[in-house]
DNA sequence: ACCTGAACACCGTTCAAGT
DNA sequence: ACCTGAACACCGTTCAAGT
């Protein structure tokens, strides 16, 4: 076959397969993905930068897809909005989490909703020397509940007696509702604190 | 060979040479840890249970060397030793936090202390239905910054103009030294958060 | 420019054969 | 019981060849 005269590719096309791979739940991987679309691994090398690009694709598009953020408004509502964005897009893919941790960020996408975060909190009164630290908390932060997400359901399995926690399981709700009420009990005490912090700053 | 008279592997030493694989910085692997250990692959498997079974292994293993925490105190040092506890360990072995993340907890000491940290909250006044929630935002914070002492030395790369995030990029401190501010700061807005939350219970 | 197919150096796992 | 070596079905990536 060659070169069809109308491309069976393109990064669009493989994106969007990809996506659909890792929320299949099936193994993430060039050969699963190349199959899926019915063209051999090495076609896709035409269009994408291998398995690490088509990874860095999935998280910019689903950045996307999480979309718009808030463009402007006071910071907390910033901070807020971009923690549920993430939030969101982690709860549609939670799949996709374990494969982009603590890879380099380079979707320009992704870049750039940390760098309106970042102007944002300089301008709110955040020192320079701060402004990065509380953003790699935040991204500590999103990405801790995002895991949380992926994680099977029970994510403590006490075996014996327990002084307190088995109790308190038996109590609480569970599956997404648990990490959901977590999730946002756990953006009140940030932004408690940030807004504490700030506070002192400026007083 | 075949059988040599003293058997050359055992699940002691396979358990430390894996954790020396993946402390290494090289992909873990039950090849290339066979290499390694000096032996065929197929070997480790009349000790192991394949590639899961050595992580498990090492999990196990690096809980223990996690050490005994804190046994009372006040809340927020039983909460920042903890986390400062769980911080050692994955700083010690930080290219294990993204193979065992996302895995249902079962392991005894793990267990035991997230157990007395439970406790501790409920006897320091956070009324039962938060208290799980509040270790869920614990867990989240640990794994989090765990994972961010695993990720690469720049975690955000920017390539075009930035508003801001360049700038304050170019001016941090790097690598273990901005992780660990980080670290330290969140721990402070953390408990910061807490103390108010409490207060707001407690008044 | 864009796809195929062969090739390469890897995986993880199983299993018969040897002692 | 415990190790080897061959075998299998996979990986991810490169590259010449074809249109």
């Amino acid at each position: 076959m060659a070169r069809p005269k109308v491309p069976l590719l393109s990064v669009e096309r493989i994106a969007d397969a990809a996506l659909e791979l890792v929320d299949s739940g099936e193994p993430f991987g060039v050969n699963a993905l190349a199959r899926r679309i019915g063209v051999t691994p090495s076609s896709l090398y035409n269009h994408v930068d291998g398995r690490d690009g088509i990874i860095e694709l999935m998280r910019g598009r689903f950045s996307v897809e999480s979309g718009a953020q808030l463009q402007h408004g006071a910071w907390h509502e910033v901070v807020a909005e971009t923690l549920r964005a993430q939030r969101r897009m982690y709860a549609r893919h939670p799949n996709l989490v374990p494969l982009v941790v603590g890879k380099t960020i380079t979707d320009p996408f992704v870049i750039e909703s940390y760098d309106r975060l970042a102007t944002t909190l300089l301008e709110a009164g955040f020192p320079d020397d701060e402004v990065l630290g509380v953003i790699a908390i935040i991204d500590a932060f999103a990405i801790g509940f995002g895991l949380d997400l992926a994680s099977p359901e029970e994510v403590w399995q006490p075996q014996g007696e327990t002084a307190t926690l088995g109790r308190l399981i038996a109590e609480s709700p569970h599956g997404d509702e648990r990490s959901d009420r977590a999730f946002e009990l756990g953006l009140d005490l940030l932004l408690d604190s940030l807004r504490l912090r700030l506070a002192r700053h400026l007083g």
